[in-house]
RNA sequence: GCGGCCGUAGCUCAGUGGGAGAGCACUACGUUGACAUCGUAGGGGUCACAAGUUCAAUCCUUGUCGGCCGCACCA
């Protein structure tokens, strides 16, 4: 850092200077500290290529703020980045580059091909996103960093699939599931999104076996009727249930289905017939099942109807939809339509129409683990920060579904199952290539084609990024000392996702939770409330505001955003705002580093008023600080650096020092000194986690030559030696004084420069003797040229303007002709407002319940309210007597 | 349908059973050597509405209105 500082604070050479020295100086690698604790946080891995967005912005904030203060806090502390395959979004980007450039699909080329590419396409482009979470300030190590698809990665996806396959828990089987047929794969449970969709209930008549009856059955989805296999009626029904038994004729395709009796059929809804299609309905899949239904899938791989759809083969649902109604009207079997709004299912990554099909997949039976990650939550093994989402997490978790984890995608963990050509055994190897059939040793294998939903993997992250399962690599990791780890940090969308598979493999594979707290973070969006999207183009860049702000800056702002709220709505002119703040140190800084040398590395013991009252306010900020900050609440870590920095630092401190810091005394200048140095010290420190990047940088300027970086100091703490009540007190009435005299000034348009006289009147003695010793800074900060301290009998100034503050009487007298109405309004204003707090007091005391029951430290402040705001009455009273 | 969250200053949000808060925005004045990315001072709120519990309710309870979200249901 040269001598001369630039007048504004210029970010970016700071900050690409010191991330470079913490990265090559192994700053971020964990080392032992004075707690002899550890600390961990493994990082939501973001898509290999992917680029930053301000959401991850917001992730790297506060985990890495968690991580810097912990690492000051002496616990060897590790942020182990990583990155994640994304199976679908990284598949579907390569195969768009394939359409776009070669005019094929992943069809055409073989899957040793297809992977290749994906491999050459993560090489090129992976790896952005670490980099920009450098420009952000993330001290990870990134010598661990890991990647989902890396070997170690895939051992521990084997160890985890075989473990459960052997158990039981995974099991291949023809069930219904989410196809999406855009993908051409099936997805699971969570990955369907239901939108509200404009459709039509059509009612329509099937006709009953050797009878003049005709059932009018209402359905959303008449083309599925090509694939019902019944009729299904409630047994009570009195209207139906002599049917039972009966068979029913479906049109156009003239098949002769039972009419069954089912409970589930609600005689209420609808017409009370309800059409059975088990190939293509979760609910209909369930009834074929108790009534041993035929199954009938209608449709191909890519969503349109195969064979089954007789002349609509070919079609999509939708056409085909059409078509099926214009035939029925043909038929005479149409009966009505009704418009209808109803949920749709979509796929969360496609956001095409999700067609329920069954299909064999491979499942995990998720009821015992999902049991017990409900019961380590409930017993506090592990806790929500805000604790209210654990609701979320119940509700998914305590109705688990089978979890469907196969995928009909290249890229991604291949399913570890092999099926021996010879003797069909089937079974699960943790080897990639196994040469042989365990059961009849012959080598004509075929593995499962197969791959894993990325959750699958995702869910044994902590596990996996810590060695786990090979015992050398989990020492040289340190599994023992950073498993469990100690907090998740991520958004509440994937609280299911992620959070609960962690969760449930965690438990289940190494019998601990995967980290003792999960703290759910704000979404952000943009100012006015609204997701961020490319279509809106309303996405803050996390890179541009780094550039036009700081990363300094933007980390704070976000912070600052950040509690236990749900949303952030972020506008650009917030960074701006806090871009101020950050620029208001760096020039508290240029002020005081020309005393620094005069500056003690001690704190002396004889401090004045002035120096305990803001050593006392910076032990407070400390406390703040250490207690938000291990609560998550950083808006209040924020409030309270920026209030403390800004107001008593900056704007009472710092003032107040000018005078002393200029003037002959060396002796009070060198104390002055280092109190100012003491304290920049603690700031910079205090505010080192949300603020890398000026901190370190000033702190080069400030430590001793013995003193490491600023990342590897001590986080200040909350002292009781550093308690100064009585100085905090008085000079809380200090600043009332003297912004009640810069009023008075204001309130007749006295020139800032124009000096004034200052009439102070109180009958406290302590505080006389203290405004009396502080005169210098009162007459500094109020532009006064005498001062004035006397006892409340003696005679007030004849010609002045009058201000009532608590215990004391500020008078500034005037030359001159003094408007004495416009006088009197203002204070009659002040009395007004200060008699009706006053009498919110008075009738608390006058009433005897009050007194029985209230609590005493409440009474008594009461009453100290009560006769403060009667003295300032009293003051105001006396005043406009004097001026009427 | 079930469940949850929210309604506090123009905006974004903290907050507590006992004196309504912050940041931003706004108004007026101001280039005294840290900072105009600044300073000083100021205006602005029936804490959605109603009832109840309490000595005391913005805070607890119930209801109403308004906004949001999750899950379920797709006859």
């Amino acid at each position: 850092m040269s001598d001369e500082l630039s007048k504004t604070y210029e970010p970016k050479e700071v900050e690409s200077k010191w991330y470079k020295t913490w990265e090559d100086g192994k700053y971020f690698a964990p080392k032992k500290g004075k707690t002899g604790k550890s600390y961990c946080i493994i990082m939501p891995p973001p898509n290999v290529t992917g680029i930053l967005h301000a959401g991850h912005a917001l992730d790297i904030t506060t985990q890495d703020a968690l991580i810097r203060f912990k690492r000051m806090k002496g616990y060897e502390s590790l942020f182990l980045p990583g990155m994640d395959h994304a199976g679908i979004s990284t598949q579907a980007k390569v195969e768009a580059k394939l359409w776009d450039e070669q005019k094929k699909t992943k069809d055409d080329l073989s899957r040793e091909d297809f992977l290749k590419m994906t491999w050459d396409w993560k090489d090129e482009f992976g790896g952005n996103i670490a980099n920009q979470q450098k420009v952000m300030g993330a001290s990870c190590d990134w010598d661990y960093s890991m990647f989902t698809l890396d070997p170690e990665a895939n051992e521990a996806v084997r160890k985890a699939f075989v473990s459960l396959y052997n158990e039981g828990l995974i099991y291949q089987s023809d069930y219904i599931i989410n196809w999406d047929p855009k993908l051409q794969s099936a997805i699971s449970d969570a990955e369907v999104i239901h939108e509200e969709k404009n459709g039509a209930f059509y009612h329509l008549h099937y006709k009953v076996k050797d009878s003049d009856i005709k059932l009018e059955i209402a359905t959303t989805r008449p083309e599925t009727l090509l694939g019902d296999t019944a009729v299904a009626v409630n047994p009570n029904d009195d209207r139906f249930k002599h049917l039972i038994g009966k068979k029913a004729i479906v049109p156009i395709c003239n098949r002769e289905v039972p009419i069954v009796g089912d409970e589930y059929v609600d005689i209420e809804k609808g017409t009370g017939c309800l059409k059975v299609t088990p190939g293509h309905d979760f609910n209909d899949f369930d009834i074929g099942k108790r009534h041993n239904l035929e199954i009938i899938n209608i449709l191909n791989k890519d969503g349109t109807l195969n064979s089954f759809g007789l002349e609509f083969e070919g079609m999509t649902c939708k056409e085909a939809r059409k078509k099926t109604v214009a035939k029925l009207k043909e038929l005479d079997l149409f009966v009505d339509e009704k418009n209808h709004v109803h949920q749709v299912g979509h796929g969360e990554r496609s956001g095409v129409v999700i067609e329920p099909m069954v299909s064999k997949q491979w499942f995990v039976n998720t009821d015992a683990m999902a049991k017990s990650s409900v019961d380590a939550v409930e017993q506090n093994q592990m806790t929500f920060y805000p604790k209210g989402w654990e609701n979320t997490y119940f509700s998914y978790q305590r109705n688990p579904r089978n979890w469907c984890i196969s995928r009909q995608l290249i890229w991604g963990h291949r399913i570890p199952v092999f099926t021996c050509q010879s003797c069909n055994h089937q079974w699960a190897d943790e080897e990639v290539d196994p040469s042989a059939c365990p059961k009849c040793s012959k080598g004509d294998l075929i593995q499962d084609p197969d791959v894993l939903d990325t959750w699958f993997s995702s869910g044994l992250w902590p596990m996996t990024t810590l060695g786990w399962p090979n015992k050398e690599r989990m020492a040289e990791r340190g599994f023992e000392r950073f498993y469990p780890t100690s907090v998740l940090v991520t958004g509440f969308d994937i609280i299911f996702f992620w959070v609960a598979r962690m969760m449930m493999m965690g438990e289940k594979l190494t019998g601990k939770v995967p980290f003792e707290k999960t703290y759910i973070h704000a979404i952000v969006r943009d100012k006015l409330g609204r997701k961020m999207s490319k279509s809106l183009g309303n996405g803050i860049d996390p890179i541009e505001m780094c550039e036009t702000y700081g990363a300094d800056a933007f980390r704070f702002t976000l912070a600052a955003g950040s509690g236990y709220n749900r949303n952030i709505n972020l506008d650009v002119e917030r960074i701006g705002g806090y871009r101020n703040f950050i620029n208001k140190i760096w020039n508290a800084y240029r002020f005081i580093k020309p005393h620094l040398d005069l500056a003690k590395s001690e704190l002396p013991t004889d401090l004045d008023a002035q120096e305990k009252w803001i050593i006392s306010e910076l032990n407070q900020t400390a406390k703040v600080m250490n207690e938000s900050i291990e609560d998550f609440r950083f808006d209040d870590s924020c409030s309270a650096l920026y209030s403390f920095i800004y107001d008593s630092f900056c704007s009472w401190f710092i003032e107040l020092s000018k005078g002393t810091l200029s003037g002959e005394d060396l002796e009070l200048r060198t104390r002055r000194a280092t109190v100012l140095k003491f304290c920049f010290k603690d700031i910079v420190k205090l505010l080192h986690p949300f603020s890398p990047f000026i901190t370190e940088e000033l702190w080069q300027d400030l430590k001793e030559p013995s003193e490491d970086l600023l990342i590897t100091q001590e986080y200040p703490e909350f002292q009781n030696s550093m308690i100064h009540e009585l100085e905090q007190e008085n000079m809380n009435k200090f600043i009332e004084i003297v912004s009640g005299a810069r009023n008075l000034r204001q309130s007749v348009n006295i020139k800032p420069k124009e000096k004034v006289d200052l009439h102070l009147f109180t009958d406290e003695e302590q505080l006389a003797k203290f405004l009396e010793e502080n005169q210098l800074g009162i007459k500094e900060l109020a532009n006064a040229e005498n001062i004035n301290v006397s006892k409340k009998s003696s005679d007030r100034p004849q010609k002045a303007i009058m201000k009532a503050t608590t215990h004391t009487e500020v008078f500034v007298p005037l030359e001159g002709v003094i408007d004495l109405n416009e006088q009197v309004k203002r204070l009659e204003t002040d009395l007004k407002k200060t008699t009706k707090d006053f009498e919110k007091y008075d009738k608390k005391l006058s009433n005897e319940k009050f007194l029985a029951n209230a609590k005493p430290e409440v009474i008594d402040d009461v009453k100290t309210n009560h006769s403060d705001l009667k003295e300032k009455i009293e003051s105001l009273q006396e005043r406009i007597k004097a001026f009427s």
